[in-house]
RNA sequence: CGGGGCGUGGCUCAGCCUGGUAGAGCACCUGGUUCGGGACCAGGGGGUCGGAGGUUCAAAUCCUCUCGCCCCGACCA
């Protein structure tokens, strides 16, 4: 059989394996109809879900509530923070006419929504007692992007935001912390996708923050990838909307404001780091689906005890946890149910046939391990769930082992041009380069020269502390990560 | 917004240059044989060729206008 292969090899062109992957996954595809957009499809909506889920929790188990707000925010909300004005004006979409009026004040789609919980929130916090408010918000928001890619950067996308309030900075900035730490343990320990927490720099802050806080992640090709911001905002937003308490002195004071969000392009940097050229690798504990039996028979004797043998494994995985799904559609070759699973990531494909069940045995494979196993039937379930811890944690692992192999230092900004400037998403070549680096726009600018830019400072230093700036020669505290980036 | 590409059955595309009965592969439906890594044979359904206008006896094909999408760059979760 010649090579039907429909997914184009990483190493031959990884954008098109990503995309390749996104479509014979069945993950999402582009809404065509309208610039710019995706249908999220269900395999692909589903792992949004989980994560949406483990998310959730963690919000919840950290004393967030969840709310909604308007979609259309008026116009002027917008430009009551100057720098978020700034920052988000050339990329709005407008409603100027409605029920066939012209609209005597536009609205925005949300970009994101500070502005308007801004504006509740300052009728909602009257007393100290009214904080922290701790709100989250599951919603769609819209960018007009000049350029898209599938999950990682579409002109509308999912997204959580959270936006809360606080009496004191210092609340405030352990809140983002917090909120942080739960994005980098969702990211690692569900995901499997490696992160580095940090600090954005001056110059890739967020539009009105003080400060942002970010995970970044390394991708397959080497590009770094933002997965999740918490912001704080200081009092920017709440001196705009004159969000203001009063203390316990009976002070008025302004209250001091978080943010933070992730979003549907997470399922872009799931794919990007551990899927293969057969496919979508998904974590286990993402999986919709861990498990996939299938049934191979001939005659109709084999076809009637096959599948009752399968029934029976199928009903003893459920019942130890496993989210598994048997295979039984009839006029599918077992060959072509391989590679239907396969191609969507579920983490453990087990087959059973008339010489399996003679024997008492079934066949096993991981999906990220190159050969299958016989196993016996008795106490699969045992096995699977086994299976699917080491393979969670070895996904992990060999992510980090990535990462670490394409993490390097450099000491001067010609090394790290010299580093960097080949690399592309299609190509691959991307590093984490570790330099020092001083936290100025000036400094920043100059890595645009080879599209690169300041990833992250981050929190912790793994390297060998204070140095000198590679461009000022100041010294500052510690290496950052440079890279190029989605 | 600059540069490039493309709109023809559900999908990928050929046909266009040189106008003359709308095609292929995949997918789909039916029947049979198959079934341990993308099965095979036979039969079958499905397209106002992105849209409008023009030239012509005749337009998917030539001309004009128009709409849309994709890719590359500048901007960005």
């Amino acid at each position: 059989m010649a090579d039907k292969s429909k997914i184009t090899p990483r190493a031959e062109n990884f954008a098109r394996w990503y995309l390749d992957v996104i479509q014979q996954a069945e993950l999402a595809e582009s809404a065509e109809v309208v610039k710019g957009c995706m249908v999220i499809r269900p395999h692909g909506y589903a792992i949004w879900e989980r994560l949406q889920a483990e998310l959730d929790s963690r919000f919840k188990a950290t004393g967030h509530q969840n709310a909604y707000f308007p979609l259309l925010i008026p116009m002027s909300f917008i430009k009551k923070e100057a720098e978020h004005v700034e920052g988000f004006a050339p990329e709005l979409a407008v409603v100027t006419i409605a029920g066939g009026e012209t609209l005597e004040e536009p609205y925005v789609i949300r970009p994101t929504s500070e502005t308007i919980i801004g504006y509740f929130y300052a009728k909602w916090i009257k007393s100290w007692r009214d904080l922290p408010l701790l709100i989250n918000q599951w919603a769609n928001v819209v960018r007009w992007e000049l350029r898209t890619r599938m999950f990682l950067r579409t002109t509308e996308f999912l997204w959580q935001e959270g936006h809360t309030a606080h009496a004191t900075q210092q609340e405030a900035e352990e809140e983002a912390r917090r909120m942080l730490d739960v994005y980098a343990d969702v990211a690692e320990n569900i995901m499997a996708m490696p992160v580095i927490r940090g600090i954005k720099s001056q110059a890739e802050r967020f539009a009105g923050a003080t400060r942002s806080f970010c995970i970044e992640a390394m991708m397959q090709n080497g590009l770094a990838l933002q997965a999740g911001t918490s912001h704080e905002l200081g009092q920017n937003f709440a001196k705009a909307f004159e969000i203001r308490f009063q203390n316990k002195s009976g002070e008025l004071e302004f209250a001091w404001q978080t943010s933070w969000g992730v979003s549907t392009r997470l399922l872009g940097g799931l794919i990007m780091s551990h899927s293969d050229d057969r496919g979508l690798v998904l974590p286990p504990k993402l999986a919709p689906v861990q498990a996939v039996i299938i049934p191979i028979y001939r005659k109709d004797e084999e076809r009637s005890a096959v599948l009752e043998k399968v029934q029976q494994l199928t009903s003893e995985l459920r019942a130890a946890g496993v989210a598994v799904n048997a295979d039984d559609r009839e006029g599918y070759t077992p060959g072509n149910k391989f590679f239907h699973w396969e191609q969507h990531g579920v983490p453990v494909i087990i087959e059973l046939g008339p010489r399996d069940l003679a024997v008492g045995n079934v066949v096993f494979r991981r999906r990220d391990a190159a050969e299958k196993q016989t196993v016996p039937a008795e106490g699969l379930a045992a096995v699977v769930v086994r299976t699917l811890d080491q393979m969670q944690t070895e996904m992990l692992e060999a992510a980090r082992k990535r990462r670490s192999d394409n993490t390097v230092l450099a000491g001067s900004l010609e090394e790290v041009r010299a580093i960097l400037e080949s690399a592309t998403a299609e190509k691959g070549g991307g590093k984490f380069v570790m330099a020092h680096l001083k936290d100025d726009k000036a400094c920043d600018a100059r890595l645009k020269e080879f599209k690169a830019s300041v990833r992250c400072i981050p929190l912790e230093d793994h390297y060998d502390g204070p140095g000198k700036c590679i461009i000022t020669g100041e010294t500052v505290p510690h290496r950052v990560v440079i890279a190029k980036s989605y």
